[in-house]
DNA sequence: GGAGCCCTTTGATCCACGTCAATACGATTT
DNA sequence: AAATCGTATTGACGTGGATCAAAGGGCTCC
């Protein structure tokens, strides 16, 4: 016997369970009956087409996003106009934690492509993940995360060189593709040379100059946003094998 | 009538109702018997002898850790030995939140002088929080908070020039003694000039010839690890005066 | 309270990355 | 298919901070 379920209704819902980032996402560890209660607090879900705001710095903090299709940079940008791109984020990664310390947000999050989001109502998150342990749990470690990958990427700014920065980059970007069933090996970079640069606390043609090195190298095939590697093994042995 | 309270119990129990840390702890915005169910999930203190580790990289996850008295810094150390301090924790802070994503910690926290921590089980606050809204909103924002700090610090190492660094920690240091009853202008710095370097991504012959050239333009007086601030507006204009 | 050692300061030199500049490429629009 | 504009590459040169080196200075631990 099926259920009749109205064509708008499946169009309007968000499902959860339907999704197939939940392993990534916070429905991961729950139950299904757990899913559907999420799903009902997912209030909707919100199209931001490239170049645009999801939220900005100082705006009123209200709801934290989960990423359905697309991506998305993070910024801050200081008074005298310089930027730094905090973060990178792809599907089934939340945006918006930043918000909750001070009720505002902290930070600007930008579609690099053209982009979806579930709408995540944050007081509702912590109604709902005072009754489902799983829930909060999973997104603990959602918080949790972010500052280690946070205090990677210090360690990057504060103690690599540029080549080890890129390569760090690359294959962080290769395992990120790999976890949503993508090639590890065959991509395409949705930011500029200059945003690489400003994440990465390089200039953009440093990020370039490195990029022809590697080309040369023959450690990955490069074509403007078209990234092929090559050789990880290799990546990999350039960051750990540093002169001390 | 007063009630009687054997000694011993006052000496064993931590009492986050009696800590004058509680404003800036885990304890904010809580009611006196939220509170007091507070003090009952944290067990235990530890006290952790300068250059100690209070948990290493790889341990397994088991609480986190309010500082009640001294200071700690966390740092991550890669496999070729570089290493890279990702923070300064002072009292009231809140070390360990590193550890929930995978059940294991991914820093070192060590002390920098003789301190002592509250130890909270994390499994026990979860539950806590879980009934007590208050709490469960409090302890979100502290994870917030520790993820806008790691932002900032991504700005420093990112697009910050070696003075900029400096400047910017010292007006930091500043207003966090301040934030604890100390003086705004004048402390004693608990780190190296070489974790501080660690920290703001710079060698400790650059952190001390920066000290040196403050110290020549009347922004600051250092003596060693004692530092008077004398001109915090002069250090605030070096952080946005920046020629573009 | 003294010995030893770690920490800090300062100078001289070097080099990785930034800066400035010119050109080339590619996507989008018309 | 040409025009336009943002993006990327590459070269030449400059510089901020790293590195190397050598004194001092002040804790810490007997």
């Amino acid at each position: 016997m099926k259920s009749v379920i109205p064509v708008t209704t499946l169009e309007i819902k968000t499902a959860c369970s339907q999704c197939n980032l939940r392993e990534l996402c916070l429905p991961f560890g729950l139950d299904p009956n757990e899913v559907d209660q999420l799903d009902e607090l997912v209030g909707s879900r919100r199209k931001i087409k490239r170049q645009q705001h999801l939220y900005r710095s100082g705006d009123t903090f209200e709801a934290i996003y989960a990423i359905r299709a697309g991506s998305f940079k993070t910024d801050v940008i200081l008074e005298d106009g310089r930027d730094q791109v905090t973060g990178f984020q792809m599907t089934g990664e939340v945006l918006g934690l930043d918000g909750i310390s001070t009720e505002h947000h902290s930070c600007n999050a930008i579609a690099l492509e053209d982009s979806e989001v579930c709408v995540i109502p944050f007081g509702r998150l912590e109604e709902l993940s005072r009754q489902v342990e799983s829930l909060q749990h999973q997104f603990h470690k959602i918080m949790s995360r972010e500052i280690v990958r946070d205090h990677g990427v210090m360690m990057l700014l504060g103690s690599m060189r540029a080549e080890e920065r890129l390569a760090a980059f690359l294959l962080n970007m290769s395992q990120r593709f790999t976890a949503r069933g993508f090639s590890p090996s065959e991509f395409h970079l949705r930011m500029t040379r200059d945003e690489i640069g400003s994440y990465l606390g390089l200039k953009l043609e440093t990020v370039s100059r490195a990029f022809s090195r590697f080309q040369e190298e023959g450690l990955v095939a490069v074509q403007q946003k078209h990234i092929r590697i090559l050789d990880t093994p290799g990546l990999k042995r350039l960051l750990n094998h540093h002169a001390v």
